[in-house]
DNA sequence: CATGAATGAGGTTTCATTCAT
DNA sequence: GATGAATGAAACCTCATTCAT
């Protein structure tokens, strides 16, 4: 199991000549340690993730780990802070305002269904850190950062959608987002189970078409008048 | 050592028989043991579990624990099993034919809710096997009695309604269970998080029915003409 | 591979004045946990083997134990490597082209003779490999290096004396080896059930003595024509 | 179970001797764990002996081999001490007296070589006890009727021969002993390691014969005139 | 700045054995 | 007499982390 065995041997290829400290590489070798550490974290929680192994596929060392992050519980905030800004410059990119109120909802759907799709790592932290009662999120200075302003922009959304008569008033808008997050994040973040559970892949490209289908449908009736 | 410290308040109270944790009652033991695991797993996953928190709320010894399961994984298997078994008895009781084919779907909306929300563990566990890709519930020789008899139920339910001209037509049953379990699943599942990110309580009580009262009305609107 | 001789070369080497365990120097860590090893493993067998007596004897700990061995089984396989390595490393310096066959032959006796019975450890080693059906020994990549080049030495050997009539002809190299070390070793592993049966002290020096002068016999006597 | 009805009706009906039921069944039970742990001994050594697997084997349970042997160590020696009797039993039924001697010893040779060929068990017992140098042999009660009084019988031999003019004079009994015995024990019980490391696979039948016929020779000529 | 060496604490698991009926 | 339940102690091994250059 231990990788440390070759401890001794690393000496033999000493040569290895006096690393000039470019800043570049610094940088790029803490890029590489948080990117590891994603993949690592979400694959296998936290109490589960290994920094043997996040070392070895950031192509670096666990000392180095420790020399940028300083303990498990820093990387692992680091990563999740990382991964919600990455989710909130998504969000950023994406504009409703030039589309009908309905096809805007529509898009907007298809975004967040997208974005769990792509990026199954943001499953696997999220449903870590709630296994942890998001204390890590709550305990990050960043917070305010990583704040959804997303509910705003529906809020938005269904105001123009109930002016213009076309969707109905007294949707929550708090409430549309996280019936719009839920369906498409509960079906990737549970597909294992349930596809052993209900006897269906659920990751089979037609079942994962089928339910952004049904979803968008949901939504769309949801809203309706 | 004795863990079981009983022994002395026994003779505090001066009482004759001891008489919870019956020294040489396996069922019980087992019982106490299994009962501990589901909380430990359910709080802390796979692999942050421990073996003598576990010991200790079962009232028992570590040693116990392997006497009875072999290993970590085995335990964390028959906890699993036991979890899902749990929920199809659940499941069994849930009778909607005596109703309205929009009642009863209202019904078993309210049941999985329900089951969901009094079930906190049962979430723990679901998201910790997706972790690890089913792959326990998978080589459970028990998966069958695991696999979800409930999706018949709902295509039988949604067969009525459409012959009775209340539901419309083409609604895939699984679907309509995986957006059930979905809305109710992933508010419960991720509240933690979300109530970091969004701002809002989602625990709160008041929070906690409107998010009821909107996932039946949009399961409602899913399935209406 | 200096493990051969520990105690021998500790001694000669001086006194070797209460060393402190240099505190950060990897190769005489490791050199010290091999050593402390091959006592421990020669006097318990592997199962019997204990991890905190061989980093108590290596005054190290039990942490670098596995640090730099990674297992118990690893750590086994190194010892007996280092075991064989020693000993081939003894045969090489064994020259016996200068010499007359028979006396050669002798000579040959007396190397391995002396061999097992100051190498006690090699002797236990060897005895536990064969209990685990030489499984660490075959599954080792320097095997090669592990195998005995002393058979085409005795081959060589044989034939320069079948040339100058000195010795017959028909004897095979390999079983000749095997009667050399058989007579040695088996008197020397067994002498503790063979004291107890037989009633005899054979470890005492005059029957040591007697032993080695019996075996030299033999030996002559099978080569002879 | 009936058999308790026997017992009991005994204690009725006076009760002579206290009779177990039906002593075969003790007897018998006994008597498998036996046989069981000498395998076991014999295949992983003290240390490496399993109680479990013992009593699976003697598909009986552990609790049992506590029954009968009380412990772990007790059981080994009276599975050492088994394994003395059988030895003695068996040497007691060579009959050498009416041979010739050369015929005699000769044959002698072929016992023993045949006992340890056919009792893998026996050398596997002696190993580890020679491990534990002997310990449990020298504590046994039994100890002188496990002496081998086979080396009177080779003495006996040798003056015979000698009074007939076709052994030398001046052979120790004892190490003519110990040479029969080293040249079969050594080759079987080192076999593994041996094939190994002398790339001949030693225990192929046309090996074991030359093997046989060598040491056969070597005895042969170790006594000759 | 970077890194090989080192480690305390604690994790899971196994072992031989005893308890209590 | 026989057996299932139970267990203290210690085994092997891993983890996150710090030391010392």
């Amino acid at each position: 199991m231990t990788t440390r065995k070759t401890a001794a041997a690393a000496k033999v290829s000493g040569a290895r000549r006096r690393v000039p400290p470019r800043r570049r590489d610094a940088e790029a070798t803490r890029a590489r340690i948080l990117a590891a550490a994603t993949r690592e974290f979400a694959r296998h929680g936290l109490a589960g993730a290994r920094g043997d192994r996040v070392a070895r596929a950031a192509r670096s060392s666990e000392r180095m780990v420790y020399y940028y992050f300083g303990s498990k519980e820093r990387l692992f905030r680091a990563v999740l802070e990382a991964s919600y800004v990455s989710l909130r410059q998504a969000e950023r990119s994406v504009h409703l305002d030039d589309l009908e109120p309905a096809q805007a909802l529509d898009e907007f759907c298809r975004f967040v269904w997208r974005y769990y799709l792509e990026h199954p790592e943001f499953i696997g932290l999220v449903n870590t850190e709630n296994l942890h009662r998001a204390t890590h999120l709550r305990r990050s200075p960043q917070l305010t950062e990583l704040v959804a302003p997303v509910v705003g922009l529906l809020q938005g959304l269904l105001e123009r959608g109930q002016r213009r008569g076309v969707f109905r008033r007294g949707i929550d808008a708090t409430e549309l987002y996280i019936a719009i997050a839920a369906l498409g994040y509960f079906y990737l973040s549970n597909s294992a189970t349930l596809s052993a559970v209900l006897g269906r892949e659920l990751r089979a490209p037609a079942h994962l078409d089928e339910h952004w289908r049904a979803s968008a449908e949901m939504i769309k009736r949801f809203v309706a008048l």
